[in-house]
DNA sequence: CAGGGATATTTGCAAACGCATTTAAATATG
DNA sequence: CATATTTAAATGCGTTTGCAAATATCCCTG
């Protein structure tokens, strides 16, 4: 990458993006690492008739269990109205299942079905490669430090929620 | 976060995501925390007329000088299509200048105008905001390693782009 | 325990998106 | 040097998205 990074000044205030430069600027590059990672990840995806929110679904509800709708938005990192849309798809294939809530009549609580399991169970192999393929030459420790610096980020940014 | 991660198992093949465990999975802290991040810088950009797409060439445009659209395409993560109208409304409030290029004559390159250098001084403190905000209570020393990784898995997920 | 707000989810609709095609120009090939 | 292939960018068009409103239920307050 072709980046016209000044020799770094201590800055007063805020340093400009100019003098950081793009690729020391962390937003930037998680963008860029996530937007190839999810596209690539989409194209492999949709010859399985799967879209990224319907992706995140099940692998979300692969590992919690009858979630309500609202949580599962956050989890999945998809918008509530294309989420309440994705889970018409999934619920017509018989992936999930939608349950009311036993004690709140106005929530509902989404659970996979075995079909749903077995069919994420196919699509695993693929996004561990994706992982793998990001992470290449990346000994565990420092995947690890990465990692933990992650989850002090997600508890920075979380508003209150979930 | 409740996160039915199972006690950690040497796994033989490849782990399944409930052994993981949603937050020890990187791709899935990232998405969470661009997701907010980008969420939020979004509904700051609304106010001024910006859309996501065009505040990334504004900041992409402040660092590099005049790339081609295709490059733009790449640096902004923006889909070509996208960017081509996100430039023509750019160019129509004057923030950014497409100039063909001198030896290939299918080739535009893109210039962000004085206005558009301005206009990115102006939200630039905001996205620095957002920034520091994720990075709240993590050491220089740990930020520096972050990024290193993050370097490296950009140069791992490239193509053989750019 | 009635009424006003808060909360959970769905849906209407306009805008944004992205795939595929088109147009134009450069480059490779025979 | 004519033709086929590739590449750059823009655009047509169907799909998806996300905001805002609607609907239904719950909870708090007096």
């Amino acid at each position: 990458m072709t980046d016209q990074s000044l020799p770094e000044k201590p800055p007063a205030g805020q340093p400009r993006l100019g003098e950081i430069g793009l690729t020391n600027y962390a937003p930037y590059l998680m963008n860029r690492i996530m937007g190839r990672y999810n596209a690539s990840l989409r194209d492999e995806m949709q010859g399985l008739g799967l879209t990224t929110p319907k992706m995140r679904v099940l692998a979300v509800l692969s590992v919690i269990e009858g979630p309500l709708i609202r949580e599962l938005a956050v989890y999945s990192v998809v918008e509530q109205s294309t989420l309440s849309r994705a889970l018409d798809q999934l619920a017509a294939d018989g992936l999930i299942r939608r349950e009311a809530d036993t004690t709140d009549s106005r929530a509902t609580r989404v659970y996979i079905t075995e079909a749903g399991r077995t069919h994420f169970e196919m699509l695993w192999p693929r996004m561990a490669e994706a992982h793998e393929r990001m992470f290449r030459g990346i000994p565990a420790e420092e995947r690890h430090a990465f990692v933990g610096t992650l989850q002090k980020m997600l508890t920075n940014i979380r508003k209150h929620e979930i």
